[in-house]
DNA sequence: AAAATGATCAAG
DNA sequence: TTGATCATTTTA
């Protein structure tokens, strides 16, 4: 698989969250690879979007990353238990990111599934599979992404997305974000993408 | 529909 | 130091 080189990310997170469809996000864990291909991302383009935990230029511990370059993974805990990963992109001081909403399965089934159900990919149950990686906690929960990612360099070994294949076509979707009611204005702009008619999409009627 | 559950952040 | 908030998931 070829993994996408520092360039890719420094476009803004728009470009970059549409471009991130149908590529792969690879994660090596104690010798194994856990993959899944990106069908639902978002972007969160900074200072000037009141939905993104940057807006007007904050900075703090947790979003000090994005201020960084291009291609470092930001994670950060939501509602006390669970994860989620982001791609940092754009430029120096330009704290844009993009969220990785959901996945389609596609190497390490039973690690995964082991991770969320307890039990081998065989054994589910078939919401369980639709299940395992179609909500940012959830695909960070199957991929064993945590803190310990935080700061990950995506041009990296360990955690880093590669090339899709050049014969899967899609549509893509846009539409508004999920879950960002306090961001007034912002809560309508059509930032977040996903592949149509995918079945990992997590809420694919909005 | 509502609980679970704790880091994070801004206010004081 | 504290209290409200939260880019979610699960269970009911």
């Amino acid at each position: 698989m070829q993994k996408l080189p520092r360039d890719f990310y420094g476009q803004d997170a728009i470009t970059v969250a549409r471009k991130l469809l149908g590529k792969y996000l690879v994660h090596n864990v104690e010798g194994e690879e856990l993959a899944g291909k990106i069908v639902e991302v978002e972007a969160y383009m900074g200072p000037e979007d009141k939905a993104a935990h940057s807006y007007n230029y904050r900075r703090t511990q947790r979003t000090e990353i994005m201020y960084g370059p291009a291609g470092y993974v930001y994670v950060f805990r939501i509602y006390g238990m669970y994860n989620c990963i982001n791609v940092v992109t754009a430029e120096v001081d330009k704290p844009q990111v993009v969220l990785i909403r959901a996945l389609e399965p596609v190497s390490g089934l039973d690690k995964m599934s082991v991770k969320r159900y307890g039990k081998k990919y065989s054994e589910l149950k078939k919401s369980q599979i639709i299940n395992l990686t179609n909500g940012p906690g959830k695909l960070c929960m199957a991929m064993e992404i945590n803190m310990s990612n935080y700061g990950d360099d995506l041009c990296g070994d360990r955690l880093y997305i590669a090339e899709g294949s050049t014969d899967d076509k899609f549509d893509i979707v846009s539409s508004k974000r999920i879950n960002i009611d306090y961001a007034e204005e912002a809560a309508d702009y059509p930032w977040r993408f996903y592949i149509k008619g995918n079945p990992f999409v997590s809420k694919p009627h909005i």
